[in-house]
DNA sequence: TTTATATATGCCTTGACAAGTATATGCTCA
DNA sequence: TGAGCATATACTTGTCAAGGCATATATAAA
């Protein structure tokens, strides 16, 4: 269990990051939400911790956790090499980039300035072969 | 078995994936090139077939594999509703469409999954605070 | 203190799956 | 036809992880 594709294989896992997408919540409400047991939201969670998918503040007896954007990335950038078979859909993906230069960036997380320009029209040559 | 997650989590099969990505193969090629055992390509091969992730073709007694790109699109999709917590790498994202439009002819990649490379270029306008 | 609430952890069982080995199927060519 | 190559499948075994249950830890409230 050390990739980051194994830590996401499992359903509830990724049931809990959907839900920690939306906003950070805590274990009990986890818990209620998605239907689990305690110890079972708790091992999970302790998986996707040590993954680093999330992270967690105390808060009184509850911790909250949230999301951590690196594990991702590196999904995206696995999934990058394959972009080229489904050109059909670049368009899409554009138009989710142009989106999110309007739609905000909420947490400036990470250091790494962004500079930035929005690009208006790509050219794709040809699909594949 | 039955989601796309599950498929990609063995390290074995992203390889064969990667291996895909650069051009079809058959069986044997794969087997060679990656290391494995007959038995186990095709094994992974079968696994991959029935998700979707490739189709077969007759070449007189080989059959040549190569990439289809729905279960793609599905992990793409799914990995959507978290972009919004790296837009930092919106950049890598633009680059690589860039890159598509470019047409690329590189080649050789490995087993193991890529890792991001975060050259600096590209314009795109900034996310605003 | 004691009690209640929230979360983490340890142990155990069970099931899934990957790989090895052997064998079957299918195609080509002499 | 048979031999040889290419690929698929069957069966077995070992490993590992998910979940259940019990319990430990930690904080809060009484």
């Amino acid at each position: 269990m050390e990739s980051v594709f194994e830590i996401i294989a499992e359903p509830n896992r990724r049931a809990i990051l959907s839900l920690l997408g939306s906003s950070q919540q805590s274990v009990g409400e986890i818990e209620r939400q998605l239907r689990m047991t305690q110890p079972t939201v708790s091992k999970h969670l302790r998986v996707l911790r040590e993954a680093g998918f999330v992270e967690s503040t105390v808060d009184a007896q509850r911790r909250l956790y949230q999301l951590k954007p690196e594990p991702f990335q590196q999904m995206d950038a696995w999934l990058a090499q394959f972009r080229r078979f489904w050109s059909v859909h670049i368009d899409a993906l554009e138009r989710h980039l142009d989106r999110m230069d309007h739609e905000r960036a909420d947490r400036s997380n990470q250091s790494a300035p962004t500079k930035s320009k929005t690009k208006e029209k790509t050219t794709r040559s040809k699909p594949r072969t």
